[in-house]
DNA sequence: TCGTAAGTGCGAACACTGTTCTAAAGGCGA
DNA sequence: TCGCCTTTAGAACAGTGTTCGCACTTACGA
């Protein structure tokens, strides 16, 4: 089939579609990519972070992204290591850990949260990228310092962690249900009041602790609920240091 | 269009189907749909259930569902909400009420676990099902009757679920990404032996102290772990026992 | 007993998804 | 200039949740 190729300067013959004109032909890179997936996820949430969306955001077909990513998943891994990039990490001070532990907690928080629901891919995920690594160091260092067992450090950074992402996965969901267009404060104050009157019509006789204080489950705060479940955790980690171990 | 009506008795004319020949025809329930997705979600996943494939099991069409269940989430809540009914709940005793707590969380953490990845609907879900509010009940009882305040026992009953909907999913996670007919047993160890050699392989001078407990940190022991958190959590909890509150 | 109204069942279709196949285009060393 | 090989990308495949509209069953008042 000696199908001519177009000479440079040559109009495109008619029936034949000008190869996507003149696009920016910014050659794609997989930083690109993971770049322009994560403005989706800002934008429009993790859901919208297709692989047709992202392709089309950078002015190409889905299949050109498999060449620089394995698929979905990997992207997704990729995103969430890049946006750990942005959560700045402490240097050790061996008598102020517990605090140190818990700015950084706030901090990876602060990242989690401002990333949309992120968070949804940290969960089961074991840290294999770079800047995630960085970040599960600076925990392990600061809890060694502090002269945290090694064993228990091991399994707090676990903890630590379920905690940080269930927290930021639980305080972006609602906010993810939001239908476009709709202002996402608005649509979750009137959500938030259905669950109020739910709760305050529920049957005392089967539900009597419950329905005995719905003001207190319903007065949602939820940053004294964060600092309520961090400070349980870090008092927790800090009850097994050893009195030998510890520095000074 | 005259289109006759079969009339008992009469064989179906050519060209015309015989209606799904002779299904059970058991009526369509909310109870019966539900059922079904339970019995996918266990031997397959919840990634599994689908419309379709529920559909599908019960002999009909995925349009059929939408009559008793309003959509996919609705279906998701609803198998939670049955796979609590199995939580058996504890009657409150005062005097013991930390170690019926941590047994609750057993309990839950057993339930969940055996019905595969269904963790992952609770997590971000404000319970309103009968049975998880009766499991909410049950929590709220046990810390209010051992002394909790309000306000505590509220955001501590929520630190305790996120605790356990993240360790759930975490467990199951890597069970659910098994290949279909692999061994998930065989399959989990493979895949863990490539993470050992992969944190083995870190460079040290950039994680100094993270590969200084590779061993720790991949030792996982999956109930230690969940036992370490759960001791953390209980005990963070009742140091918020104040002694006047504490009965006997 | 009949006629009709209400509601359920469900095949087909719509607008999506992740991924793969295949062929074209581009850059680069020889 | 030629040939090769990576990158690009259109089209297609096998799925998904959900909606539409029509066939059908059932219930009920006349």
């Amino acid at each position: 089939m000696p199908t001519a190729r177009p000479e440079p300067g040559m109009p495109t013959p008619p029936g034949r579609r000008p190869r996507k004109a003149a696009a920016p032909r910014r050659p794609l890179t997989q930083e690109a990519i993971v770049e322009t997936a994560i403005r989706v996820l800002d934008a429009e949430g993790l859901e919208a972070v297709t692989m047709r969306r992202v392709a089309q955001e950078l002015g190409t077909g889905p299949a050109s992204l498999y060449a620089h990513v394995s698929g979905k998943d990997e992207l997704r891994e990729l995103m969430l290591d890049r946006v750990a990039a942005d959560i700045m990490l402490p240097v050790p001070d061996p008598e102020r850990w517990q605090e140190q532990l818990k700015d950084l907690a706030r901090e990876i928080r602060r990242v989690y949260v401002s990333h949309r629901d992120i968070a949804m891919v940290s969960m089961g995920l074991i840290p294999t990228g770079p800047h995630l690594l960085d970040v599960a160091e600076a925990q392990l260092a600061l809890m060694r310092a502090g002269g945290v067992p090694k064993k228990i450090a091991a399994m707090a950074v676990d903890t630590l962690g379920m905690f940080l992402d269930a927290d930021a996965v639980e305080g972006t969901i609602y906010y993810a249900k939001t239908p476009a267009g709709e202002d996402p404060h608005a649509f979750f104050e009137e959500y938030f009041g259905q669950f109020k009157e739910y709760f305050a019509a529920l049957p005392a006789d089967r539900y009597p602790v419950l329905t005995g204080m719905v003001k207190e489950l319903t007065d949602a705060d939820d940053d004294g609920r964060f600092e309520f479940g961090l400070d349980l955790i870090v008092r927790g980690i800090a009850s097994y240091v050893e009195d030998g171990e510890r520095p000074g």
